[in-house]
DNA sequence: CACCAGGAAGCAT
DNA sequence: ATGCTTCATGGT
């Protein structure tokens, strides 16, 4: 168990870090938060300022968070307005944690047209049937699978996963992916656009599933991902002209550069300030 | 039973 | 280029 503190430059928001849906595989128990990342188990927990944890070193545990990443230099950067600004009065300390790609490529291949909590559902399953058996400070979990091990799973099997329709778009990934494992650092090397392009070469990932990739796990934070809560958002907040509630092409298109050019080069951390704010208990209409 | 959820592909216009 | 349909699943 190691334990650290945070700088008064660190703020930090565990809860509301873990449990915005930008990562699929954490659950809090008994005060604690568990979760996988890479291959290892990870519990941890925030007293005040106060970082206690198990399953990784304080190194680790730093670059995943993005610690040392100046958030409220961040903040200050995209408070533009009332509206933002109250989002980030209400979420402040929230960061975007550094996904891995494959994992994280993978997820949002299994998030579209869908809801969170049956995202991690199917990203549980698939970890549990295909992934490594890892030893942690909580029993036995699973690392999320690797290429290979997606790639020769039969379709019927993966559909077990409660995959549905989305079940030959993860193995096409995984294909591809184990046949070109330089994949990663190839769209890491790329400029935004051309990265966003090429992971909208893969199917079942369309712009949304591509900004989310791009912003959650290769650090191009000015992605700004367009969901249906966003697109609302956006629309009342923001652009008044814009109707109907299905995000066309051409709107997404507006909404995203729109974004980028009014919140700045974080705009991506707008998106997720936005979207954690909006209030779970916010009906449609 | 209808409707919705961190969409995208496949076609027809 | 834009619009309509379908896709599989679970929750409300």
């Amino acid at each position: 168990m190691t334990t650290i503190t945070l700088r008064h430059d660190q703020s930090f928001d565990l809860d509301g870090t873990l449990s915005c849906g930008q990562a699929f595989r954490w659950e809090k128990l008994e005060g604690w938060w568990q979760g996988v990342v890479d291959d290892r188990a990870i519990r941890i927990r925030q007293d005040a300022n106060r970082l206690t944890f198990a399953g990784a070193d304080a190194e680790f545990v730093c670059n995943y968070f993005q610690l040392d990443q100046d958030l409220p230099a961040i903040l200050t950067s995209i408070d533009r307005d009332p509206a933002i600004g109250a989002a980030i009065r209400e979420c402040r300390g929230l960061r975007l944690v550094r996904q891995q790609p494959w994992e994280c490529l993978a997820s949002y291949i299994c998030a579209t047209n869908t809801n969170i909590p049956a995202v991690k559902r199917r990203v549980t399953l698939m970890a549990e049937r295909y992934g490594k058996a890892i030893n942690g400070p909580f029993g036995t979990a699973y690392a999320f699978p690797e290429p290979e091990a997606l790639a020769a799973a039969c379709c019927a099997d993966l559909r077990d996963c409660k995959l549905g329709y989305r079940a030959d778009y993860v193995r096409e990934a995984a294909a591809f992916a184990s046949e070109h494992p330089d994949w990663a650092e190839r769209v890491a090397a790329l400029p935004f656009e051309e990265a966003r392009q090429a992971l909208m070469q893969f199917r079942g990932v369309g712009p949304k599933a591509a900004d989310c990739v791009l912003l959650f796990a290769f650090g191009f934070f000015e992605a700004f991902p367009v969901d249906v809560w966003i697109h609302r958002i956006v629309a009342e907040t923001y652009l008044p002209d814009l109707t109907g509630k299905n995000c066309t092409p051409a709107q997404y298109e507006r909404i995203r550069r729109f974004a980028r050019d009014y919140f700045g080069q974080y705009a991506g951390y707008a998106q997720e300030y936005l979207y954690c704010a909006r209030g779970p208990a916010r009906r449609p209409q």
